[in-house]
RNA sequence: GCACCCAUAGCUCAGCUGGAUAGAGCGUCGCCCUCCGAAGGCGAAGGCCUCAGGUUCGAAUCCUGAUGGGUGCGCCA
């Protein structure tokens, strides 16, 4: 039940029925007519621009429209009032009981769902870290955005696959596998030093112990060709474990890991690259020098180079170098290609800002692919700068002291975590301050909102005591109608947000919603009347119950698509 | 040099895909706090939405340009 939508059922009816009329012309499109809350709460509690839409194509004067519109709209039942305003604005005030009724409706869990993205299958691809090591804060950012999206999706309906890609097909890991012999030759005994572009990392004593215990001493003082393949499975397997119990600290399953490696020497980064050739968009050339930043060695070489420049991007790029191997784009696109084929209606990558340089060739890539057919969508997720009590955390990799993933969740729970992380949209640089994370205090958010929720439950938790269930609403002050009113727009908002792949808008709507229902709670300092519980008369207490039981319902529902668990009580 | 992202109150940021007098939280100032769940509540001040043009009934929002900041830029993924 979403009231804006059917108020706009209700304006277009009323529109046709003009057209029918003669009081509007034949032919005319509504597309553009919107109902909406009104930023100013005195205009009413909808407002619609039909009339300002349609004058120009309709050939009339705004108010004349609106007018005439306000006729028929002030009939239902469910309109008070509608009253035109301003420039050609039809302000509507709703019935009371219509707002009882929103309150009754949004204490069903199901209150919010939507049918939006009904029959339609979206690829969510995020994190995809390379697999040499642990997860560090910058990933985190991307997981947690990514499963709140996918999230959001699947509460509009649509049919979510949540995938990882895992680059196990580079150099990389070649140099993890490096780095891993090492750590087993240090624990057959050995002294070993670590060259530049090694991992040094301590994570790797266990892999290297590991490898012990499985190969015994076969691969000391072998030559490389012996050991590496199966070093790298080894170590990639090991990493890729310890991936996914990074992720699932912080409450993160995917559905589907999705190997690069997979897609070598079996054809089918081949057979990619042919449906591109197909299409002509593969040639061989050179390209020009990068202006600005020339690399030192450059010189020009031939090279087979897809022209993505047909599809918008600036200039053609490479699949495979000179020497005849692919670059790392050829894999990509082959992966891609397999998302595409797999029949998904529309593809998400979520990168970090750093990758921000491709996702033009990425999309010229699947719109080439596709035909344009399926939209890929790409989130950049800006960098998160760690702050404790107001100082930058000082970070360096060469002390030790970068953060994983694990060492965030370790100190603050997976709930924090995930809340704050969607209190910026994803294109903004986020601050995560360790001591504000756990503060208990008004401004933040994430214990506002665990507050507020916890509270009600509290409430409840007395009702059922006194032996009194939820019953009927009874809105008697404006403070319970403006909760009201704020719960009325909860299906509005995850349609806003799912449309725009925008999981921060939840974040910061549970905030306006815990804001106005304690403004209600406070209220009832002063004016006992709209207290929720009501000792002596059972019959008030369980009026007034419904309204915060449904505040918890949709609150509950709202961090449940952040990945967040409401809580009962405050500890 | 080029591309992408960003620029909104003193600070940190929202702003519904183009709507009415641009919002919130901190901070500042003034009142009220012993009440279902303490860790606060109400109110005030505070703005040329970086700048200059354009599009139209209407622009913080869309287009062009400028300025300032971030990111990236052939055989690294």
């Amino acid at each position: 039940m979403n009231l804006f939508a059917d108020m706009r059922a209700h304006v277009t009816e009323a529109l046709d029925r003009m057209v029918a009329a003669g009081d509007l012309p034949q032919g005319l499109s509504f597309d553009n007519v919107a109902v909406e809350p009104p930023r100013d709460a005195a205009h009413g509690d909808m407002a619609t621009n039909a009339a300002m839409v349609l004058a120009k194509p309709a050939g009339l004067k705004p108010r004349d429209i609106a007018e005439t519109l306000a006729g028929h709209l002030g009939r239902l039942d469910s309109v008070e009032s509608a009253t035109v305003a301003g420039p050609g604005f039809l302000n509507l005030t709703l019935s009371r009981d219509l707002w009882s009724g929103i309150v009754t409706t949004a204490q069903d869990p199901a209150f919010g769902l939507s049918k939006m993205g009904e029959g339609e299958r979206v690829n969510v691809e995020y994190v995809s870290a390379n697999p040499t090591g642990p997860l560090h804060v910058g990933h985190t950012r991307g997981a947690v955005f990514g499963d709140a999206l996918a999230n959001l999706l699947s509460f509009a309906g649509y049919d979510v696959t949540r995938e990882y890609y895992i680059n196990d097909g580079g150099a990389q890991v070649d140099v993890l596998a490096r780095s891993v012999y090492l750590r087993y030759l240090e624990a057959h005994g050995r002294e070993v030093e670590f060259p530049e572009g090694t991992y040094p990392g301590d994570y790797l004593r266990d892999v290297g112990e590991g490898l012990k215990a499985v190969h015994g001493d076969a691969f000391v003082d072998r030559p490389e060709e012996v050991w590496l393949d199966d070093v790298r499975a080894f170590a990639t397997e090991a990493m890729m474990t310890l991936i996914r119990d990074d992720l699932a600290a912080l409450g993160v399953e995917m559905d589907q890991f999705f190997s690069e490696k997979s897609l070598y020497g079996t054809g089918r980064i081949e057979s990619a690259l042919e449906v591109l050739d197909g299409k002509g968009l593969l040639y061989k050339g050179t390209l020009e020098p990068p202006k600005g930043k020339l690399p030192e060695d450059w010189e020009p070489r031939e090279q087979t180079l897809f022209k993505s420049t047909d599809y918008g991007d600036d200039v053609d790029r490479p699949v495979m170098k000179s020497d005849g191997a692919w670059t790392y784009f050829a894999p990509d696109i082959a992966y891609h290609w397999d998302k595409i084929d797999r029949g998904y209606d529309q593809l998400i990558d979520v990168f970090g800002a750093d990758h921000g340089g491709y996702v033009k060739r990425m999309k010229a890539a699947v719109g080439a692919l596709s035909d344009g057919r399926v939209p890929l969508d790409v989130k950049l997720c800006q960098l998160v700068k760690l702050y404790e009590n107001g100082q930058p955390f000082k970070m360096s990799k060469r002390a030790g002291t970068f953060v994983t993933l694990r060492d965030v969740v370790d100190r603050v729970g997976p709930d924090v975590v995930r809340f704050l992380m969607l209190t910026r949209k994803n294109d903004a640089p986020l601050d995560f301050d360790f001591a504000k994370a756990v503060e208990e205090s008004r401004d933040n958010p994430v214990w506002y909102v665990q507050y507020t929720h916890a509270r009600i439950r509290s409430v409840l938790r007395k009702a059922d005591g006194m032996g009194v269930a939820p019953g009927a609403p009874r809105l008697t002050d404006p403070a319970e109608v403006e909760v009201a009113k704020k719960l009325a727009e909860w299906p509005r908002l995850v349609e806003i947000a799912a449309k725009g792949h925008e999981p921060h808008r939840i974040a910061f709507y549970l905030g306006e919603l815990a804001q106005v229902f304690n403004s209600l709670w406070n209220k009832g300092d002063d004016d006992h009347s709209i207290r929720f519980l009501h000792d002596s008369d059972p019959q008030a207490t369980a009026g007034k119950i419904s309204l915060p039981l449904a505040v918890s319902v949709v609150i509950s529902a709202g961090l449940g698509i952040l990945g967040v668990t409401p809580v009962e009580e405050m500890r």
